[in-house]
RNA sequence: CGCGGGGUAGAGCAGCUUGGUAGCUCGUCGGGCUCAUAACCCGGAGGUCAUGUGGUUCAAAUCCCAUCCCCGCAA
């Protein structure tokens, strides 16, 4: 079967790995332009660039797939399957329709619920206690097309993006093969999603990670691990420097008898009051630094009992 | 050449503006106190202050110049 993989970040690298060392014929990949990032603008190529590279898979990387722009690849290409995983693009009528079986698109939640952008950090910011996979066969609308496979994962009450994101990464990968091999076999029936269940997981804003401590400390603590280890959370310290928080757990103490926001102790990590109960800040990242245990932050003595953090 | 912070003992920091004895909180090692301790007390080891054997100076962690490295913002 010849496939077409359609992909950028980290997240894809799982499942085109799993393509390629599967034995799937891989005739290309198709990713974002490099785009300048970092400091001094510097070029970078999306992951899957790099990895397709070096596996000698043909990487295309068009501005846009519409109006007819990638037809001509397509046509040279001439895939079975075309692999979406967080690509980054809307992919048109004429590339969608292409494919003998369609485009398949690896979506990290349990469709419909989280469509979108953000549905692994969205899953837990807000607190879900499990989400998953689900392969489905692309439409024109926004993760919106009819469902093949899934599988579920849970979220422990410390997981934090960054492991969500390598258990459903491998965990979708996992799931496409099967699902690659059911639509070749036949044996996979296409369902609709039901619509009226369907929630959005937009993409995460600079307001998204402002903390905010009148919430409570679930929710304080929910926000701190969608968001880590990136764009992380943050707050400001009395002295109006930025805070970012890595990682926080739960106290053990009940409910804090100050403002929300103020720092009620100093051992060994910093605990913070929350508009109801109290979080541990264990890991931050001040202002100008690198990421630190609370333990080292506090050592530098850069905050007392009594701080409050807005 | 996008904007900015930083590189001082194993860790986190202060000192730099107003050059002149290397400081703080921990850790570590030894001793003491204690039924006991991660608690407390006493003592010690550990630093070419990123690099240039650079410039200014009687004197540079501190002022000037160059280079390297780390980090945040923005995109």
């Amino acid at each position: 079967m010849r496939v077409l993989f359609m992909g950028t970040p980290d997240f894809a690298l799982f499942t085109l790995k799993a393509l390629v060392e599967a034995g799937y014929e891989v005739v290309g990949a198709v990713t974002q332009p490099d785009k300048p990032k970092g400091r001094g603008y510097e070029l970078q190529p999306p992951p899957v660039k790099v990895y397709a590279t070096e596996h000698q898979i043909p990487v295309y990387q068009p501005a846009t797939l519409k109006n007819g722009a990638f037809d001509e690849e397509l046509a040279a290409l001439a895939p079975d399957v075309i692999v979406v995983v967080a690509y980054g693009k809307i992919l048109p009528l004429s590339v969608l329709n292409y494919p003998r079986y369609g485009c398949i698109n690896v979506h990290g939640s349990l469709l419909p619920q989280y469509r979108g952008a953000a549905p692994m950090q969205r899953a837990i910011m807000e607190g879900c206690t499990e989400t998953g996979i689900t392969t489905m066969l692309m439409n024109e609308g926004l993760d919106t097309g009819d469902m093949l496979q899934t599988v579920r994962v849970a979220i422990e009450e410390n997981d934090n993006f960054e492991q969500i994101h390598d258990k459903l990464g491998a965990a979708g990968a996992a799931l496409l093969l099967e699902t690659l091999s059911a639509l070749a076999d036949g044996t996979v029936a296409p369902v609709a999603q039901d619509d009226t269940k369907a929630t959005y997981a937009a993409k995460i804003e600079k307001r998204d990670c402002l903390i905010d401590f009148a919430k409570d400390a679930h929710t304080v603590h929910n926000t701190v691990r969608g968001l880590s280890p990136v764009p992380l959370g943050f707050t400001h310290t009395p002295d109006g420097k930025l805070l970012k928080v890595i990682e926080t757990r739960l106290a053990k103490s009940g409910a804090a008898l100050a403002a929300p926001g103020t720092v009620l102790s100093l051992d060994g990590a910093v605990e913070v009051a929350c508009g109801t109960g109290s979080v541990l800040l264990t890991r931050v990242l001040p202002e100008g630094k690198g990421r630190m245990s609370a333990a080292d932050y506090i050592r530098g003595r850069r905050i007392a009992v009594g701080d409050v953090l807005k």
